[in-house]
RNA sequence: GCGGGCGUCGCCAAGUGGUUAAGGCAGCGGCUUGUGGCGCCGCUAUUCGGGGGUUCGAGUCCCCUCGCUCGCCCCA
């Protein structure tokens, strides 16, 4: 029999990093439950119109990369490839919007059928904000901030926060005309990949990672420079909320998102520590979208972060010194041997659990000796035997495994009730 | 979709055409028929991702294929 592998792309997340993971949620949670954020839970599984419309007909998301196919009732159907666009439509369905701006945060996988690559799965894991029907440029800082707090508490060096304003639909439309003009006419200087985008998205030229194009960019008129006052006067105010909470920023012309709903305020937290898929978490301003997938006009700013990269970040820190988490060692670990003793040693397992102790039990009945060993290993303080004669009296013998103490024959109860007393004796809680 | 690198036991890993595929970790058994941490002994890949080919002879060379990986594209 050939053995059954994953699907390319989907990765199995094993013990030794789920405590990671656990670490990054949990942190999370609690900055959201701080900022007064509340958790929203959607489907993986939508109508594909909603990401055609919502992302972007155009965008590569869209074009390329979703997981698409007709379930029996004919309808077309996607894994989600991004959060947002189905949050704002449950908001959307359930006639959130009328109860005031909402302050949303989700969790879980999203798909994207890319070629796999460091820091990039087909499935992989974000975590987002969406702040729903606010409009002023201090909810902009405050969405970065909180994305910028929750990174910082992770203790994780190396992040830069770069910032840009794409202005409005008009100001890019604007921007759009000139940009490409400007392209044309330089069209023998470029890359043969940024001259196809000429025509199918001249924005994203700009971060062309091609250095040669880089260079003769550099004459290229600026996003900058074409937005209005009132862009400009908005992206100024966001930055002064920026300033006023301390968080450092380099402003970068050149940041274009590839989500066609993003205006305004566009943001990338970047690493110089992940190789190229260099961005942590992702964001900006979208206030067409929710009108546009049917809803109120309504003003709206969010993020996403993305989990693999930052257990990639993480997991560099902990090589670097750190210890990564381990599965905590048991507070009692339990050797049997016989039916009986199997039986005795299940039962004392669970006293000790019930008491709140971790309690290991050796299944394996091997040798006393081997099993001895793996209670060594386990690194547990106390080690329990029920063996025949044990068994046949009611009793387990009880081992200290790291200290002087003799051994001792007692009933279940009195070794849990040691067992937890010596916990308590050395500082830990049960 | 397009490039580069790699693929030897559960993990790490020697091997660079010559005939029995090192070693370490983990695992199992024993020295120790009921007591661990040390030590010693033994066992664990008819086989080198898979399939073809070259050769007297291939893990070692060639081709195809699959997988992994890094990068491009794009993005979290």
């Amino acid at each position: 029999m050939e053995p059954l592998q994953s699907l390319r792309g989907m990765v199995d997340l094993l013990p030794a990093v789920t405590a990671t993971w656990q670490r990054i949620e949990a942190s999370a949670r609690e900055h959201f439950r701080r900022a007064g954020i509340n958790e929203i839970r959607t489907p993986l599984l939508e109508v594909t119109e909603l990401f055609a419309r919502g992302i972007g007909e155009a965008t590569d998301v869209v074009g390329k990369e979703m997981y698409t196919f007709l379930d029996r009732g004919e309808r077309s159907c996607t894994l989600r490839p991004e959060g947002t666009a189905s949050v704002v439509r449950a908001a959307i369905q359930h006639g959130l919007l009328s109860q005031g701006p909402q302050r949303l945060w989700y969790g879980g996988p999203m798909f994207r059928y890319e070629r796999p690559q460091a820091g990039r799965q087909r499935q992989f894991h974000q975590i987002g904000v969406e702040l729903l029907g606010v409009a002023d440029a201090e909810s902009d800082a405050e969405a970065i901030a909180i994305a910028w707090d929750l990174l910082a508490d992770l203790e994780l060096g190396g992040l830069e926060l770069e910032l840009n304003s794409l202005g409005t639909l008009d100001d890019r439309a604007r921007y759009r005309a000139e940009l490409v003009a400007w392209l044309e006419a330089h069209r023998e200087q470029l890359d043969a990949d940024s001259q196809q985008r000429i025509t199918t998205n001249p924005l994203r030229v700009l971060d062309s990672k091609h250095p040669d194009t880089q260079a003769v960019l550099a004459g290229a008129p600026s996003l900058h420079d074409a937005l209005s006052p009132e862009s400009h006067e908005r992206f100024a105010q966001v930055r002064r909320g920026l300033e006023a909470l301390a968080i450092p920023f380099r402003l970068n012309p050149r940041l274009v998102r590839g989500l066609d709903y993003y205006g305004h305020t566009a943001f990338e937290i970047t690493s110089n520590q992940l190789g190229a898929q260099a961005t942590v978490c992702g964001g900006g301003r979208y206030d067409g979208l929710v009108q546009q997938l049917g809803g109120p006009a309504t003003p709206a700013v969010g993020w996403a972060l993305g989990m693999e990269r930052l257990v990639l970040l993480l997991s560099q820190a902990a090589a670097k010194g750190a210890e990564l988490s381990q599965s905590a060692a048991p507070d009692l670990y339990v050797i049997s041997r016989g039916e009986a003793g199997a039986q005795q040693a299940l039962l004392l397992c669970r006293l000790a659990r019930q008491a709140g102790l971790i309690a290991e039990r050796d299944a394996s009945g091997a040798a006393f000796a081997k099993q001895f060993k793996r209670a060594d290993r386990s690194g547990a303080p106390w080690a329990a035997v029920l063996g025949e004669e044990e068994a046949a009296e009611g009793v387990a013998k009880l081992k200290d495994l790291r200290g002087e103490q003799a051994e001792r024959r007692l009933p279940p109860g009195e070794v849990v009730a040691l067992v937890k007393q010596s916990l308590a004796a050395c500082g830990r809680q049960p």
